[in-house]
DNA sequence: GTGGTCTAGACCACA
DNA sequence: GTGGTCTAGACCACA
């Protein structure tokens, strides 16, 4: 399912977030489908259940998915959560290009490392 | 000098960093240039010194500016210091690619955003 | 009959105690009338029998509806229940916008928006 | 500054969020000001710090306020901020006049009773 | 000192 | 059982 890598230093809610939203693009999960718990999901994963709250909490208020008190928590399928996953993914992406330019890159190589990225996966 | 934002989540000393390679890369500084003590620049930004130490080793350990013990910090001339500068960035900017991608943006949409950013900046 | 929304937030009592004012409101359930039993109406909707048990219990509370001991439950002919449920309502829309004040919203605004929700329902 | 009502039913850190929304609202607090951090608060008010953490987080989230690892919590003055709470306090204003017209309020009534609450405030 | 993350564990409403 | 709130307390990066 979610692999944490506890090296990486994002945190674990962040780890969750992507893991799921990640999960959704691949049609691993669709609209309607019932979540793991977020006490067995916490065990399985063996982290704090808060940990998982957490990360649901966020989802929830992206859209991504939605939470019924006492049923459990589901996979929205309303298409205005992906454009709400979209924006904010542009948004760091665009944080990320403004950074590399800081640090001496030119938008030409930044392209080109794209580019060669495609081919790759 | 250096604009410092507090509102952007960046660590200042990160900041710092950003900043004194975008002056090198502009001709601001070079090889040679002699950088503010510690403390000048610390109380010119009105930030902690200790902030100004992490970014100035840091900067050292990349080798983009070298430190004299009791004579102060200076720019390196060296031009593999910008090689190696210029991977890390490299190496992040993949990073974002990569998470961009996981969470549904086209390459397409990636080049199309870097190219127009070029023309706002 | 009764429209459950399990993404609205709402707890589903809530949804069934304003689904049945409701009915009552727009005549289709009058003074007398015989509701469905509390297992009868929870196998309809899908839900625990429980949770049909409590909207029932607060709506008799209420005196919307009375139930018979072994017989089931009816719906109350007494104009005093729709009084206090107004009652009840009228007090929770008042609160509401206090709160709406409290987080800037000028009166007058308030207005044009109830009388803008007016033409769409 | 902010009185908690254990009571209400509201979550404490709601009802933080909104104490500091409406302190903003009234000018007692203005873009810039340093805000209590989250230790000091928490420990003025009797809670634990993992709420406030929690209401500030919210609240950063929003653009009413932002936070400085290492400095400090600080109120924004970007007037984007109280577009955004205005358009969640709208959200949650027309929730409450579907509910009260669920319960056999006329438009015509809620809206004098938002102009009779005009008078008294 | 300050914000942020995480664990451990309790308690509540709801189903 | 399920989500949601809260406390108590630890630990980390940053300033």
């Amino acid at each position: 399912m979610i692999q944490l890598d506890y090296k990486s230093g994002i945190p674990i809610y962040d780890q969750l977030i992507n893991g799921i939203i990640r999960l959704k693009m691949l049609g691993a999960l669709k609209g309607g489908d019932a979540l793991p718990s977020v006490r067995t999901l916490a065990s399985s994963l063996g982290i704090n259940p808060n940990t998982v709250q957490k990360a649901y909490a966020i989802l929830e208020e992206r859209g991504v998915i939605y939470s019924v008190s006492g049923k459990g928590s589901f996979v929205s399928d309303d298409n205005e959560s992906d454009k709400a996953v979209r924006d904010i993914a542009l948004t760091e992406f665009k944080k990320a290009v403004l950074d590399a330019k800081h640090k001496g890159l030119k938008i030409e190589e930044l392209i080109k490392c794209v580019e060669e990225m495609e081919e790759d996966l």
